[in-house]
DNA sequence: GTAACATATAGATAAATATCAATATGAGGT
DNA sequence: ACCTCATATTGATATTTATCTATATGTTAC
């Protein structure tokens, strides 16, 4: 996964919204009308994000009758997370410039 | 670390070049001018781009003489994947809805 | 077919964001 | 003191975003 999609899944993150509903969907599939109740959003604004979350294909939608029903998309999800963890922290280095200047050399 | 936290995470890292910045991070401890070498933006932009990965603590700061060095912030970002980890995605159980509405029960 | 329901789309608006040019701040060097 | 350099802040602007109301689409029930 390359820095544009992680930025792009992170961006679909970036609302505690839509933290939310992953977590919610992480229980399971859900459908639309479930997800609404526990927001005081209007249903179209939950329709928006639901569109964000499905666009970044973070989340699938399947349709079924009347209902919209949402889940997770474990293979895109784990490879987000895959992608998270390979940024690993070097324990900051710390190389120290020694007073010359950083950027010049 | 709560959904809110996550998502002020998440939004700081919704941009290529902050995904980027935090990337080459992960190398060690770098001067703001070694990191603006990296990018086609302006020292303001990248001023702007600074504070809000350390605004949301994902990243230290550090001021020697005329330069600042940034390094990331390892026991906050290791927090962060960890919350992103606890996500665990529970192989869609798929409860069939057997017909009847899922919202109404 | 008409009504009720679930969801999506369109359009509007206020707030947030990314970016830049210009300027301020603050540190070193001469 | 003055100049230069590195970075931050300010102010402006264009774009994106979150949200709403109103409406459209499509499904089920009568």
């Amino acid at each position: 996964m390359n820095e544009s999609e992680i930025a792009l899944i992170c961006k679909a993150l970036g609302d505690e919204n839509r933290v939310q509903i992953i977590k919610m969907l992480t229980g399971g599939e859900l459908c639309a009308c479930k997800i609404l109740d526990a927001f005081n959003i209007t249903q179209p604004t939950l329709s928006h994000h639901m569109k964000i979350l499905t666009e970044c294909n973070l989340v699938y939608s399947r349709k079924e009758g009347k209902w919209t029903y949402y889940s997770i998309n474990c293979k895109k999800f784990s490879e987000f997370k895959s992608a998270v963890s390979e940024f690993t922290c070097k324990t900051s280095s710390a190389k120290k410039s020694a007073g010359k200047c950083c950027c010049k050399d």
